[in-house]
DNA sequence: CTCTCAATAGTAATGATTACTGTTACTATT
DNA sequence: AATAGTAACAGTAATCATTACTATTGAGAG
């Protein structure tokens, strides 16, 4: 139930930091990594991990877990929702004024106690929309 | 954007389909792969996971990849459902009465073509509620 | 400035899943 | 019933993302 948090603010993840605020990717951690090697080139891909881990956990960024093997980081914490292709795989934001209803009083919960939720939109990126066979 | 479907229903693929039918645990393929050698002690780890997947691309079965490296089967194939326990990671089913109500028209969906969405609830499950620090 | 321990680089290990390869067995058609 | 075509199989190797390990470094408090 205990979560990896940030202690100290080190270059690597000012850098990492820095390196998400300024696409709107959704990258994978070895996406960053190449992303921040190229300010950083000696970062291990261990660190790049581990600091997203961590960053997120201090919710100074976004780990998005909600499908596929590979997990993807959001520069943006502030709550947002999200499409991802399923063609291709990115992962866009969306934008919406109202706030989503979900419904929280089950029937029968099993026992469980709910206390939130993980969701994503699904659909097809602009460039797959085009041409569903590119990829 | 192919999946795999199910064109031979073999004997492997019925005793994965009448074992999911057994439990509602949701079990990942390596537990289903547990639960069918005791029938069938010659099957391979790697046609479960080819079935699983086929079984789920035909909707025979469903397939809870919405969060986790491993993914999660379920034998009901109705729409409905999930929490998962954010401290031991069981999955279990959710009963609503209800529908839920999705916003589908965003302001900007970015040029994406938003088909549809992934959900489920996270929480508790009774063992863990009782007490959290047992995993 | 010095001390402490969080964080690092580099590398090895893990674990879930997928791919490959030669063989088996459904199913339809002679 | 024999044959052909091919989906599916068992067994195993390979892949890929992620995590763990170990000795070393450096952030930041006092």
């Amino acid at each position: 139930m205990s979560r990896p948090e940030v202690k100290r603010m080190t270059q690597q993840r000012r850098i990492i930091l820095e390196e998400l605020g300024k696409v709107t990717s959704h990258p994978t951690a070895d996406e960053v990594y190449g992303m921040v090697r190229v300010h950083l080139p000696s970062i291990s891909l261990g660190t790049v991990y581990r600091d997203l881990e961590a960053m997120s956990g201090s919710g100074l960024i976004q780990k998005l877990e909600t499908c596929g093997r590979q997990k993807r980081f959001d520069g943006n914490p502030a709550p947002h929702h999200h499409v991802r292709c399923l063609a291709c795989g990115r992962v866009g934001d969306l934008q919406t004024d109202t706030e989503l209803y979900i419904k929280a009083d089950f029937d029968d919960p099993g026992g469980y106690k709910v206390t939130g939720y993980r969701m994503e939109y699904t659909g097809l990126c602009p460039d797959c929309r085009r041409d569903p066979l590119a990829i």
